[in-house]
DNA sequence: GCATACAGCTTGCGTATGCAAGCTTATTGA
DNA sequence: TCAATAAGCTTGCATACGCAAGCTGTATGC
């Protein structure tokens, strides 16, 4: 039956997602002393047109509260990794925008989050089989704004 | 490069992990006053020998600490889900153990699980293609005791 | 052009979680 | 045998998060 593949892919997949999410915030926070969400919070900025969000859209994006962004990015900016404009346009926005501290930080995060996730797949995958998994999941992930890949 | 390949399908398993999480999450509340923690909680509970498991054994298949577990089980315990159970031979061991109600209560939070999954692949993928995903993801929990599949 | 509705952000409160310390019970080593 | 060590569990403390309310600024309807 259909819904029991659906079950099981849906399993394996937030299993899988647990594990190396596990896997690499350990690295993450002896490393950089960063967590896994402020690094996708990095990804979302670089990705975006002037490197800045709404913090309304990194909400989106992320799958977090608006309130959640707003507590993220306090401790962020005082150390230096990213700022906050305001928009000439509409007062009410208050853009999060990656600074160059914050574009260094994340090249180095960038290398230990592949690296760690070499290790997820290294075990006991072919490269081919990544790269079909990285294929379907795509489908997961296309079309939508919180796309980062 | 490979580092960039394994980089791309780490970020797409953790996102689509993340909206499908978010997709069931929603569902859960509503439906069942059930967190999807507390329904992967049962679901290892099921599949334990005897329907239980020691504290620290449900820790390690969940990703979470032990402090966790022993948070999670008092209320699931209050609304008569699961019992506590020692061992005979290990006075220090606190067994989880799924009893019937908590069993009827799986298979209904199955039924929404698998429907909300559903929904998540149905919008774009063909069957085969979740075939393969759920076999491709199966490497990576194949082996864990984790493993729910 | 003004009142009403709405959008973006922040804050108070309750809940969830990890870490480290502490308690109880097993195990180990001499 | 018993002292030292380790395992399983719980609890205090700090952090992360969502929800709902509140505040400020924008858009809409008349």
């Amino acid at each position: 039956m259909n819904d029991e593949m659906y079950m099981i892919s849906a399993l394996r997949l937030l299993q899988s997602a647990d594990e190396l999410r596990d896997r690499v915030s350990g690295a993450f926070a002896a490393v950089h002393g960063l967590s896994v969400n402020e690094f996708f919070l990095l990804m979302h900025l670089e990705r975006a047109a002037d490197n800045r969000l709404p913090r309304v859209e990194l909400a989106k994006r992320m799958y977090v509260s608006a309130s959640t962004i707003t507590r993220m990015v306090g401790p962020m900016q005082k150390i230096g990794l990213v700022d906050r404009e305001s928009s000439a346009r509409d007062a009410r926005l208050a853009f999060v925008a990656l600074n160059e501290t914050g574009k260094n930080k994340l090249q180095e995060a960038k290398l230990t989050f592949a690296k760690n996730a070499g290790y997820a797949f290294e075990d006991r995958w072919q490269i081919d089989d990544v790269s079909i998994l990285s294929e379907l999941l795509h489908r997961f992930v296309a079309g939508r704004i919180a796309n980062l890949t």
